[in-house]
DNA sequence: CTGAAAGCGCTTACAG
DNA sequence: CTGAAAGCGCTTACAG
């Protein structure tokens, strides 16, 4: 033990924390001497003794793996640093006990604050939940919910936007838009965006041009096959996902429709997938690891008890339009 | 506290902790208490006295986002039943102090265990390091190293063996192979295998059909366009990954090459972008996430020090083949 | 600026 | 079968 060498447990506990009162010359002694011995405090007996575990955790029930793991590395890019580590805690929103699930989780692992992903954050149950037990959150989701200090914000309703300007500046006037049913409040923000901007424009967007998918690119083959079975068909489709998008895509090949030259395609997420397919697909970047980053400090500001430093920290981010080459202006001029 | 309630502490302990010695009277009437008061006990006090953090690790310097949840999938179901949680270590191999880092983390954090991926868990500078700290491991790979007890292997040259048969029955003779330069022996496995396969069929593979890629989708781009501008091309491409498969469907596309029709292609990994690509890419499944519970297991029974439990589970898995839409018998017979 | 005492919530080792 | 004492390695609250 470093106390051998001079001074109390004492001192070297506030040298440890930082804390104030103590001379420059035993402040270094002591800094030497931990160096020397390469000790480092132990996590238990300190989580013990400030009733704090120094634990945050990752709270997800997306199936979206890349998605996640982009997320995960960006908390721990904040965590490390910090000196809290990252437990992870994916979950099934399927599953009846699900908040159930995550609560006994934060008592028993005695977590001091979690990063929300969507869609289990725009749970309003588990955030009244989450501050019976007195834990500490930051959500990260595409609306406006709760105080800044709380929450990090994807803008997806501008984001759509810019897809809805991008094709109809290529000079597409019949869309197909492929959404998941509305059980989410980001599905809403990603409909409600597109459907806006093309209205803007003088494009309806009318019902047998809205399919219903679930994120999967099974159901993206799905809808693509009954929006380009329909006469004509549109010749653009935006698919709110990247997954969904690919799945459109394996389906024109399969009918011999050729993108983009026959059919623009645009996706949402920026999947890695995304660069790897032929060819490439044009999407939006949400910024995951960057959303995840900025929850991560305002999490931490928050296990501090400075409120108004997390309030301070950005909390909104505008996706990023990618263009690659799935998309063009259409060959045939849709009748107007 | 539960103690409050008849007992002494030391008997709610003996009972949280499945100790002898305790009346059925006592056991049960102290189990209401615990779940009527929904008590759990403070795992940073446990921890403490029991000088064991409860906590294992997944350390990897894997780039894929989804072999490596898959693989925290796997360990996270068999943490939780047996009340240890999940800490997640990614690190980049490139970086120079990777296994400092990685022991630094370890000692700070005082893992019990760690579960090792690959390449990561081919270094065995790395395991002599590891029992320098006393800290326990198991090694997921797909060669034989350590004893069982330490090990999860995926017997890639088996599973290679499958991979050559399948086009060797399909009648191919020219084919190309896309590897990864040998600085891990889970690349050499993957080679012999195919090779060996191959030449006992009196099939050959000359230099002139083995490219060098990095396990990245450009770099399987890359290593087709070299392998198709030969003359004739081979009519079949085996990448030694996924990714590299999916660059070389991309390529094909572009050079209008079909797929499986005038080119067959098969990947390794069964990564999920393999099923969602149009072909379908035939694949090998690696059964991550089976291999990771697998390891989990044994690393459970080396935290309760029982070596023989450890080594007693099963400490090796064969990939499985599947078959999928992107092989095909060879149009054009080569010349013999 | 520094340290001796008591406590965080559990355990081990011992006594009954 | 049960419990009182001492300790895990740190901290807080207090005294000097």
């Amino acid at each position: 033990m470093a106390r051998l060498a001079g001074v109390s447990k004492k001192t070297v506990s506030r040298v440890i924390n930082d804390e104030p009162n103590v001379s420059t010359k035993t402040l270094s002694k002591v800094k030497d001497i931990i160096a020397q011995l390469n000790y480092s405090p132990n996590p238990q007996a300190r989580g013990l003794a400030f009733s704090r575990s120094f634990l945050l955790a990752v709270v997800n029930d997306n199936p979206n793996a890349s998605y996640v793991t982009e997320a995960m590395y960006g908390a721990l890019s904040q965590c490390r640093p910090n000196g809290y580590e990252l437990v992870v805690h994916p979950c099934d929103s399927r599953h009846v006990d699900l908040l159930d699930d995550i609560i006994n989780f934060i008592k028993r692992v005695k977590i001091d604050g979690v990063i929300l992903l969507p869609p289990i954050s725009e749970s309003e149950e588990l955030i009244s939940r989450l501050k019976a037990i007195e834990c500490q959150y930051v959500r990260v989701l595409s609306v406006i919910a709760d105080d800044s200090a709380h929450r990090v914000r994807s803008n997806d309703r501008e984001a759509v936007r810019h897809v809805a300007n991008h094709l109809i500046a290529l000079g597409h006037r019949d869309i197909g838009f492929i959404q998941r049913p509305k059980n989410s409040q980001s599905t809403t923000e990603r409909h409600v965006g597109f459907r806006e901007t093309l209205e803007d424009n003088g494009i309806s967007l009318p019902q047998n041009r809205i399919a219903m998918g679930d994120y999967t690119s099974q159901s993206g083959v799905e809808c693509a096959e009954w929006l380009l079975n329909s006469t004509p068909p549109p010749t653009a489709i935006f698919a709110s996902n990247d997954q969904m998008a690919i799945g459109v895509m394996a389906t024109a090949k399969k009918m011999d429709i050729r993108i983009p030259n026959d059919l623009t395609v645009i996706g949402f997420d920026d999947n890695p997938l995304a660069s790897m397919v032929w060819p490439a697909l044009t999407t939006m970047n949400l910024h995951t690891k960057k959303m995840a980053e900025l929850a991560t400090q305002k999490l931490l500001a928050l296990c501090d008890g400075d409120v108004d430093r997390a309030a301070d920290i950005q909390s909104e981010l505008v996706p990023n339009f990618i263009q690659r080459q799935s998309t063009a202006t259409p060959k045939i001029q849709p009748l107007q």
